[in-house]
DNA sequence: CTATTTAGTTAACATATGTTCATCGATTGC
DNA sequence: GCAATCGATGAACATATGTTAACTAAATAG
């Protein structure tokens, strides 16, 4: 859990009283490769960080499963927008690989957005995160070609791209996976 | 500024002291028609709230001008990317009408952040709420035509869209000009 | 290890959007 | 009010991606 306090120690200083309530919230989980944290339709209770594995954040389709956005090791993700309404997901959210987290109930992170002077703060400071991020994407998927899209994962996300299948990163960058072919033939 | 407290009262309750606190601090500023608020390469030093008018987000490039986002009335809106880092944006911030807005400084949220016991929270919120929009905003972009994008778009902004220019409407759907030309006789 | 299922590739054809260029209409500046 | 500029439209052709379907490769279950 050092690794989550690292994270937040690079935008703010969280003393240890404030660190030992939030830190004493969080409770570990392992799934295995291939399972559904959560369900389209179910509300999501966690906010996670993720310390093992790789995520995917998917709807399942009748013609096919839509996958448009992942979650990497070292980082927070959730179901953030029905974590954030207490409204059923539109989405589901599964592991790729075999996944180790630590989350925090939204009962417990009220808790703690209530009696930690930081914790609004490290709430807003991870949405805005969030935020920037999604507008980095905004940009890419309306000024960038599919093929550059693909190209600029292989060199941010290098290490990580051999465990995700290319179906999902096709719909990731917003094509079919025979198209996501296509392009690669012409690398 | 009263409906900037309603804005707030939607998912927060603020008392007067901390009301007072927040408002005291807007500067309430006017812009006319094609003016820009913010250029490219400049920071941001304030977070907005757009009583009245259109603000368009948009990239100028060599080639063509790109519009990705609008803003409408009675919400927030900032180069919040390059505001939260104060770092240069990637873009300019434009009116496409004329405009008033209330605004806030970066170093008087700071203040508010510092002083208030909500100040934390409504930046949360905020972050909260335009991280749920631009999650909408991917999955249209990805799953949807740029035809579905522009019906979505004359549904839920009829009134306001008279006033955008189509070339604006259309990069933000992620087309060119005569494509969207070519879509609109199609409808 | 083998059989079965799932993932990835390829090709042919269909469709949507891009590019270029010409034209027409609307706005703006003087 | 007129000239100049800018925005919208339309057409012809180019390109990227979708769709369908057949085939091959890889992963998984037994």
């Amino acid at each position: 859990m050092e690794k989550i306090r690292q994270f937040f120690g690079e935008f703010v200083t969280i003393d240890d009283l404030d660190w030992e309530i939030f830190s004493s919230k969080l409770e570990r989980a392992a799934f295995p490769k291939k399972s559904v944290i959560l369900e389209q339709g179910k509300k999501e209770r966690f906010l996670s960080f993720l310390e093992k594995g790789i995520i995917r954040f998917n709807i399942p389709k009748v013609d096919y499963d839509f996958t448009f956005a992942f979650a990497f090791e070292n980082t927070f993700f959730s179901a953030y927008d029905s974590f954030l309404t207490q409204t059923g997901s539109h989405y589901n959210i599964e592991c790729i690989t075999d996944c180790v987290l630590h989350r925090i109930s939204y009962k417990d992170l009220e808790f703690v957005y209530a009696n930690t002077s930081i914790g609004d703060r490290i709430g807003r400071k991870v949405a805005e995160d969030l935020y920037v991020k999604k507008m980095k994407r905004e940009r890419s998927l309306l000024e960038d070609t599919a093929k550059k899209r693909y190209m600029d994962l292989l060199s941010e996300q290098p290490h990580l791209l051999k465990y995700i299948p290319q179906k999902y990163l096709a719909s990731y960058i917003g094509i079919r996976p025979q198209s996501l072919s296509r392009i690669r033939k012409t690398i």
